[in-house]
DNA sequence: GAGTTATCTTGACAGTGTCAATATAAGCTA
DNA sequence: TAGCTTATATTGACACTGTCAAGATAACTC
């Protein structure tokens, strides 16, 4: 398929205007953000892929950001309903069920490191940039961490006498840092995902049947 | 001081030659970069405020990439002599030193943002641009951070059960989680930066004296 | 069929990194 | 000191970028 003629089904007169350029627009931009990331995203080489002229996309995103933050929205939604996939077993204990949600973050990020980029990273967050439907599901995917922390202090398999809140924080953060040491070519061996994930998950969760009983 | 004439001792003949371009750029440009990122650090308002001309830079730089690098260069060293000062202390235990040393991480990250981020950011190893003078300061302080992972291991500070490498990438995955977290602006109260790695150090460090004894 | 509105176009501007050709002056050698 | 070499700085140019303003086209509405 070309995109000059074949906009509609091909003798059709005109292609002035494109037919649903929007969600083709957000189609490329995610194609191109996972060939060459933000960085070699740009608005002009977007339009030029889409079949349009440079100032077209503006007449449905404000502007770039307002772009990256709908792809990154639909991140969110992705990843969650995958969490929720995992949360909703019911084949295995709750202490595997944290395992395989660790593994499956870090799997996520690893596959998607662009789009976690996007996600998570200062593009979006450091300039205050995130348009009000980003935060409208962000939010609730943080707030999500938190609860489950909450439930898996409850349930025995986390710390019980530590503070939910930086508890989450802190496991948390040792995912997301992971996740960015892989994605950002720090580590660059991606063999080793597996054991560092049951590493920091032992760190966690180990010693419970010890000190740490349910009350 | 301002930048046209007092060059040199102010009624010198001539300006044209800057005297001392190389430390003036990098001077300036790790100041442009504190205040505005490295989004906010062109090579153009860098001359600018240097007083020479846009192309001048490229006598002593390659290019951008190589500014950047040397700037992050100077993080690392910076960041390395603190280290030592906390690890050659010898008032505190071992333990107390692990708990000051990510303290000190975290603190190091959260007072110079933009350096951190350019440390470890993709902005240089995403790309795989670290030019060699930046790896031969940076890969050394990757390692140190094994080694140190080792002693603390046979000291009983850390489980000794775990494999050192996957260990030490997992702590420092942590560190490095909660740092980007929180310079990227997704925590965005800095109050509880002590309580969060109060938290992650007992994790890591907790209940040894009841199973993991040193042997 | 006329008018309104959504969509798309070209033209323009200021900004970026970087190359090539040129100018200046400092440093070295004879 | 004169002349040559080399380091340093300059202007001009090119290909990019995001985004605005003004105008063209066509779809939708009455």
């Amino acid at each position: 398929m070309n995109q000059k003629t074949s906009k509609k089904t091909s003798s059709n007169k005109s292609n002035y205007h494109h037919g649903d350029l929007r969600s083709a627009l957000i189609n490329e931009a995610t194609q191109i953000l996972k060939e060459s990331g933000v960085e070699g995203l740009s608005l002009r080489k977007l339009a030029d892929r889409a079949g349009v002229s440079r100032t077209a996309p503006y007449h449905h995103f404000k502007d770039k950001n307002q772009l990256l933050c709908t792809i990154a929205e639909q991140g969110f939604e992705r990843w969650q309903s995958d969490a929720e996939l995992i949360f909703n077993r019911d084949d295995i204990s709750a202490q595997q069920k944290y395992r395989v949600f660790f593994h499956g973050y870090i799997q996520y990020a690893a596959d998607n490191p662009e789009l976690y980029d996007l996600m998570f990273g200062r593009t979006i967050w450091k300039q205050n940039s995130a348009t009000q439907a980003l935060k409208d599901v962000a939010f609730p995917s943080f707030q999500h961490q938190v609860d489950m922390t909450k439930s898996w202090q409850k349930q025995g398999i986390m710390p019980s006498n530590e503070n939910t809140l930086r508890l989450s924080q802190v496991t948390w953060g040792t995912m997301h840092g992971i996740a960015r040491l892989l994605i950002d070519g720090i580590y660059a061996d991606r063999t080793h995902i597996d054991e560092m994930c049951d590493c920091a998950v032992n760190l966690f969760t180990r010693q419970l049947s010890i000190s740490d009983e349910v009350d």
